[in-house]
DNA sequence: GAAAATATTGGAAGCGCTTCCACAAGTTCG
DNA sequence: CGAACTTGTGGAAGCGCTTCCAATATTTTC
């Protein structure tokens, strides 16, 4: 393991020339078995651990993988991480993550960051991004993935989900479970592109609507935003039926400030949320959501990148991982 | 922006040699004020990035730091990763990240994988490894950071909180309350040294114990595991008076499960967690648990490397971040 | 004002690989 | 049996940087 030992000391060692090392190592066919084993033997005593960085220089090509989410510690975007990694380690790659914060300015940057790494591919969080990072992956060259929504314009190619249709199909359930006045509740900081659709997607939805009462509030996207929006919604004189959330957090500090309050949930409030996290399942009533598998994207967006740098580029450039409509007892009529 | 442009072809544009170059993209203080605003200027006209990969092949180094986690998908974890990140970022250095899923086998593939691609530094998550983990790091030569517990013999160093200690005062926390039959509720599965840490601080605690009645259950670490804990509590017969579960995850399961039931917390039953995910706070009632500022602690580890590899070696091998003991209505005696 | 010290600069060597080209050694075929 | 292929192999060149040494320019010192 001291690696302090190059390809040339194998070579020595295994009275063979560089070349034949590296084809070994890098499995070419072109090398007779004997000789194969010959090199095989010298690298086990040896020792010896190719350096990846030498070869990346080389090789023009680092099996590094970029990928950049909005926040690491968030469980929806590093369950999508999680997945890629599974996949990538399989194939010899490795992952350099980052964050953006949800801004531009600092995804741009970050991105920069990374190219000057020359990863083999880069995955982005989201379908809708400045100018300038558009203009800057286009650029680079290689492969470039946006994930966790979908768009018919992708930068190269996509694989995601349809936030707008999810939530309007969300929306729908409630509307065909007879719900009237519903109440959407987003958030106060301009996130990304996935909660812009998911309020679209209830605009459309609710757009047709009959005699339908509805109204858009926004809060902070944490369990005291969701609890405040449920408090408004008290405090107004309208009736409020029903209330989505954009995101399960909210969604789950609502129904716990339900709980505080003995409102009981749907009889008198149904609320519905957005991500399907675990704790949806267990809580009381049990929450109703969309459920996308997170880690299977992850795994879809590795296996696109994979595949492309094999050179099998005839896969779709827009993949959609589907959606779940999750119905449990908070929309549940009684 | 474009990629081809070399570092050769900003010496010729600015008229100077490659060392100079060299020396103002490196910050060196020997290039004269007029040379250098040549050099910015060939740099800015030719949209020139540098390539890490031939710097770090140069340079022997490469500004990657590697850092292995059991679950990505998963917040405690994850967080550690985010403050890691902001550091990092801050220096020009990037992340790669693994997952070990708590397997002594997978944790040694990574960082083999990890290690062949030269990273700077290696961050790793508990203290305890197997002896070819200990010995590969070892011998890698690199800074290595332990993370998230606390030993007396790290590998080189270590930056985390007594997960022992957090247990014992927690425990301590319950019997000043009053409860004298307590259950310790930790996992199934062989995790690693911070959960078995977690046990025996409950062990250390309650062996003094006067008229204590305790005793250790195992169950699923989630949401179901916990409820099941609380089931077999009120199936026995020993009148359990309080719970304390080795994760948040369980403690919330167990919680909900007590509002299923009826089960009025804490009068009845006290319940204390680990942890401190968001929902602790928010919780009905809201959970006792221990608190630890991970996104710091990631911050601290990443702060730790880069000293190091400045050369500011003075920093103690051991650091203590510390947690503290929440505790709110869960185990408040009424 | 010359010697000594210091600041700046150019460019060759080298980091540890891959890859290409040339060539040797077998094989096949008419 | 020799030409025409095929297969296997060695090693030089080169990936795009850093860094070191030698050389030159500038400043300081006495």
């Amino acid at each position: 393991m001291d690696s302090t030992v190059r390809l040339s000391d194998v070579a020595k060692r295994a009275a063979v020339g560089v070349g034949t090392v590296s084809r070994v190592l890098n499995g070419s066919a072109n090398v007779s078995a004997a000789t194969r084993q010959k090199v095989l033997h010298a690298i086990a005593e040896l020792g010896y651990v190719p350096n990846l960085v030498a070869r990346s220089l080389a090789a023009n090509r680092t099996g590094l993988i970029a990928a950049i989410i909005p926040v690491i510690g968030n469980t929806q975007h590093s369950e999508v991480i999680q997945g890629m990694t599974d996949v990538l380690h399989a194939h010899g790659m490795n992952l350099m993550i980052g964050a953006s914060g949800y801004s531009d300015q600092v995804e741009l940057q970050v991105i920069e960051a990374f190219l000057a790494r020359r990863p083999d591919a880069i995955y982005v969080t989201g379908v809708r991004h400045s100018e300038a990072v558009r203009s800057t992956l286009q650029r680079s060259g290689i492969p470039v993935v946006e994930g966790s929504n979908l768009t018919d314009r992708p930068i190269d190619t996509v694989v995601g989900y349809s936030n707008f249709n999810a939530s309007v199909d969300l929306t729908r359930l409630l509307i065909n479970r007879g719900y009237r006045r519903i109440w959407y509740v987003t958030v106060t900081r301009d996130f990304d592109d996935r909660i812009d659709d998911r309020l679209e997607g209830f605009r459309s939805a609710v757009s047709t609507g009959l005699e339908l009462k509805t109204d858009v509030i926004r809060c902070e996207n944490s369990f005291d935003g969701g609890a405040e929006a449920v408090r408004l919604a008290m405090a107004s004189n309208v009736g409020v039926e029903a209330m989505i959330f954009a995101t399960d957090v909210m969604a789950v500090g609502g129904l716990l400030e339900c709980q505080r309050r003995g409102i009981n949930v749907p009889a008198r409030l149904a609320i519905a949320g957005f991500d399907d996290l675990t704790i949806a399942a267990s809580i009381n009533p049990s929450l109703t959501t969309i459920k996308v598998d997170r880690v299977d994207l992850g795994r879809k967006a590795a296996e696109i990148i994979v595949n492309r740098l094999q050179g099998n580029d005839h896969s779709s450039r827009i993949v959609d991982v589907g959606f779940q409509v999750v119905e449990r007892d908070s929309t549940r009529r009684p």
